[in-house]
Parts: C-alpha cells; sequence; structure tokens
DNA sequence: CAGATGACAGATTTCAAACTTTGTCAGTCG
DNA sequence: CGACTGACAAAGTTTGAAATCTGTCATCTG
C-alpha cells in the first residue's frame, strides 16, 4: 500500500517547497511548512535534503534551470548575431524583470542567494555566459566578430549589462528608460566585439 | 558672547554628524547623538536641518562631492582617450572599494541611500556622468572616438560598469580577478567607441 | 528492513511591554 | 528679538521571556 501518489520523491518534496516559498517567502518558510504541505513528519523531509539550505538551493537550482532554458541560442538562429545578441539581452531582461513582478517571494529567494554567494548561482551565471559566448563564437564563424577569446567575451558582456539582469538592481528596474539604457550599452558592445584587434 | 567656535553652524552639525554616522553608522546614529556631540539640545539641530533624513542627505552630498573631486578629468590630461578612460574607471572603482574597506559605517549610509533613490545619489550618478561625457568628448575631437553624443556614450559607460563601481556589488569586489574584468569591458567599450556608426 | 515518526536539545524567531527617538512648540535666556 | 531649550505626543526600537524551528536519533510500522 504505497500508491505512486503517496510515495515521497525529492520532485514533490521540490514542488511543495518551491509552493510554500512563493506563498510564504524566503524569511517565513519553514522546513515544518513544507511537511505540513505534504502530510509528512519535517524528518520525513531531512531524510531526502540534509539541511534546510540544501532544500532552498535544490529549488532556486531547479527554478534557476527552468528560467535559462527558453534563452538557449539554439531557439533563435535567424538574422546578424548582433541582433541576436541584443534579443536574448532584451529576453533575460524581461525575464527577469517579470519574475520579480509576478513571483516576488521566489525572485526574493533568488536574490538572497546571489548575495549569499552560493554557488547554484555561479553555476547559473556560468550558463548565461556559456549562452553569450556561442552567439559571440557563432558571430566570430560568420565574420561579424572578431574578438580572439569569445568565453571571455561573453563573460565582459554578462559584465556590462548586470544593472539589466541581476536582481541587485531590480528597484531600477522601474525606470521607463531601461530599455532604452539597455540598447546603448548594447551598442556600445557589439562594435566592440566588431572591431579586429 | 558667541564666539566663532561655539556659533551652532551647517558646516559644524554636518562634521559631527559624520562623525556620528562613520562611528554608530546609519542604523544607531540618532540626532540626539549628534546633539549630544556638539553639547546642545537635539532642538538646535532641527533649526538647521528640517529632518533627520535632510541632515543625512546633507552628509551624503558633501561626502559624494569630496569623493568625485579628485577624479575630474582636468586632472588627468596625458596620453590617449581610452587611456585615460581606464585610467577614470581605476579610479572611481578603487575610491569606492577603499571606503568600503576604511569607512565602511559612511560607506553603509551611502547603500542605503542608493537603495532608497534619493536624489543626493542621483546628483552624484549626474556628476560621474558628466565627467566620461568630457574625457568621451574630448577623445572625438582629437579623432580617438566617433561617438555621435558623447552624453548618452558616457551613462552608458557608467551603466556598463556598475559592477565594478555601484556598492550594490560592494561584495562582488573581494573577487582578485575584478580587475581583469574591469579590463575586458573596458576594452570592449574603448572599441566600441572609436567605430564610426 | 526501508522508510517514516515524533521527542528532544540547542538555536532562532516572535511578541508585547518598556524604553528611545523624532519632530513640534510654548517658553527661557542673554 | 532671535537663538536655544526641554517637555511632550506619536512613531519606532529594544529587550527578554515564551514559542517555534532546525537537525538528530531511538523507536515504530507495513
Amino acid at each position: 500500500m504505497t500508491p505512486a501518489a503517496v510515495v515521497l520523491t525529492e520532485e514533490r518534496i521540490l514542488d511543495a517547497a518551491e509552493d510554500v516559498l512563493r506563498r510564504f517567502g524566503p524569511a517565513k518558510a519553514t522546513v515544518v511548512d513544507v511537511a505540513k504541505a505534504l502530510g509528512v513528519s519535517h524528518g520525513s523531509v531531512y531524510r531526502h535534503f540534509p539541511t534546510k539550505v540544501a532544500l532552498r538551493d535544490a529549488v532556486a537550482r531547479r527554478w534557476l534551470d527552468r528560467l535559462a532554458d527558453p534563452l538557449d541560442p539554439a531557439r533563435d538562429t535567424d538574422g546578424p548575431a548582433a541582433e541576436r545578441l541584443l534579443r536574448w539581452l532584451e529576453r533575460l531582461a524581461a525575464i527577469k524583470q517579470g519574475m520579480a513582478l509576478n513571483d516576488p517571494e521566489l525572485f526574493a529567494t533568488f536574490s538572497q542567494l546571489t548575495t549569499e554567494a552560493r554557488d547554484v548561482v555561479a553555476v547559473h551565471v556560468g550558463h548565461l555566459a556559456a549562452q553569450l559566448t556561442e552567439i559571440i563564437a557563432d558571430g566570430v564563424s560568420r565574420g561579424e566578430f572578431a574578438v580572439t577569446d569569445p568565453p571571455t567575451a561573453g563573460l565582459a558582456v554578462l559584465h556590462a549589462t548586470a544593472r539589466f539582469h541581476h536582481p541587485l538592481h531590480a528597484a531600477e528596474w522601474a525606470d521607463p528608460a531601461i530599455g532604452a539604457q539597455l540598447q546603448e550599452v548594447w551598442r556600445l558592445l557589439v562594435q566592440g566585439l566588431a572591431v579586429r584587434p
């Protein structure tokens, strides 16, 4: 008598934890709340995740993977690399900004992680930099860009656009000029990428 | 019987307030502490500044002006504009990073202001953007740069380097790679500035 | 015997009462 | 008469005792 719906999997715990985080926010959500939502004792949750921090990291990891997925450069191969780069940056900004509006509690969880420099975030930043590197390397192979080291350039582009996607800057996203500011930074960057050093 | 040393001027209040902020930090410093340091009642302080926020803003304004002063591009006119731009960015980063280390309580006051979007900060950002604009406009007139709108480019350079000087990013400055990362971003930006559109 | 439980110690958080701070203003002092 | 004082109301902060939470583990259950 252990039907599939009743087996306590990591997946089900993550679903419940995400729900509890969304409802109560990172400051109020407890492991007891998560267990309560699942109808089990909190000891059972500790059977699957060694600490509360590990559970929160796992929720964030899954959430960030889902976030980075639709950005994959393989999903947008039309037109010059410079324009794909702008679209990528605008989509990243739109996703983060939408999250800050629609899912403020989960966004707060993620922001907290970035200030704690947890490695979940380092991996996420690595994914984003790798996607930028892919666009830049493609631009190089098409003769549009002339950088010698695409991974370094990819990271530099991510750093240069921090204002538009780093959660620390969320308060500045209310400024209606923010989109135009991103375009100005992009304009300088793509011209810099195109130059033969 | 009101000798110069005993007249209660805004200047003396600001000195005392800065001192109290430095000792206790923005969270603990009170108007009563400032008055105590001056040997007057707190009512006298309110005779010169309408609110505690106005007093804190005035301290920050004076402090940020002193900070921006040594950056003035007129003090560094040697060599190509691209190199002066890098030196300016590195000096700005060094000043902010030094402040975060040497004067953590005043730095915390400033960081708090930036998150509250007070206009003291907007003015400071305006000063910095104007200094960048000056370097870029000079580069244009020497034929090194080719931007059509130096003020827009100056603001874009400031935005693109936020990671290296915005107080929100203070925690990331501990990374020893931070200096190299700034140079990579600068490299893309100056190449972008040099391109004839 | 794998998986779940719940009692437990120590750490952390909550809550309400006591205290402090802000900002005002009628009154003092030189 | 103008600069300063200090008593005061309202708002905000501290404090410490009570409640809750985290993480462990001996015990239970199917």
